[in-house]
DNA sequence: TTCCGATGGCCAC
DNA sequence: TGGCCCTCGGAAC
């Protein structure tokens, strides 16, 4: 699930339903009761995203840092929560919202340093209001990675993953494997502008869809999964907009999907 | 019903 | 490079 939309949509959930609230913790995995411990009875104060990375400010000045992996998972309850699973890595809860936490890559309690610090890394969140395209459009140019690559490392853009990296390189028509360095001004636009836009609309709808995929027939209002995207995990498949079969390869130890004829521009612009 | 791979990223080797 | 985290959707049975 999580790329940078899901992060910030939790982000926004959790600061129009629960910020202002006090909450109890405890770790009934027992992997975080001390910090459990330190943020049990305190109220939340803020709540953002950057990246895909979550943090909640409770009072006091404690800092809660979320980061979900790919098995992370966050299960909210408005009413009665069910008993949370063994492997519940932390449970906050308020009399009007539980929250339960499996499965994250990180969760800790930050000093105001560690956070700067680790926010200081992370490169330009296309869903952040002060993201900068010309910071993101130099960061992504740096070094000598093919672009695909570079679009997944965060300390170049955040927020971005293998789905998002698939789509918004076909929606802006750019050839995955050309060096990051030969990006161009009017291609780095569309680039960017595809990232926004996918995003903003993911972050709003909890999911990823294409404007580019197959369009889904009105009879089945809920989009599969492969009706969703116009090439992430469509190998084989037929590019919507020319036909030529999807191709699939191995980068980095990541799947990597493009349309090898309208992603072959010449010169990347 | 069961099983497997993944929308991450760190760490050990 | 592989293990881990240990969830979830979708495919296989």
């Amino acid at each position: 699930m999580p790329e940078g939309n899901i992060i910030h949509r939790l982000a926004r959930i959790h600061r129009r339903w629960l910020v202002g609230r006090d909450f109890t913790a405890d770790s009934p995995q027992g992997r975080f009761s001390e910090g459990a411990r330190r943020l049990s009875g305190r109220a939340l104060v803020s709540v953002d995203a950057h990246g895909k990375h979550l943090f909640h400010h409770f009072e006091g000045g404690v800092r809660l840092h979320i980061h979900l992996g790919l098995v992370g998972n966050v299960k909210h309850y408005l009413t009665r929560a069910p008993p949370p699973s063994p492997a519940c890595r932390l449970r906050l809860a308020s009399p009007h919202a539980t929250l339960h936490l499996s499965g994250p890559q990180a969760c800790e309690l930050l000093s105001p340093q560690a956070e700067a610090e680790l926010r200081s890394r992370l490169g330009e969140d296309p869903l952040r209001p002060e993201a900068s395209p010309s910071r993101a459009f130099e960061a992504l140019r740096r070094g000598r990675s093919p672009l695909a690559v570079a679009l997944l490392d965060q300390e170049r853009i955040s927020g971005v993953g293998n789905i998002l990296r698939a789509e918004a390189l076909f929606l802006a028509r750019l050839p995955p494997l050309r060096p990051a360095s030969e990006l161009r001004p009017a291609g780095f636009e569309r680039l960017w502008e595809a990232l926004r836009s996918l995003l903003e609309d993911a972050a709003r709808d909890g999911r990823i869809v294409a404007p580019h995929a197959p369009p889904a027939p009105w009879q089945r209002p809920d989009r599969r999964r492969e009706d969703r995207f116009s090439v992430y995990d469509r190998a084989g498949q037929s590019c919507p907009r020319c036909g030529t079969p999807i191709s699939r390869l191995e980068l980095a130890s990541r799947a990597l999907f493009f349309c090898p004829r309208c992603q072959k521009t010449p010169g990347v612009s």
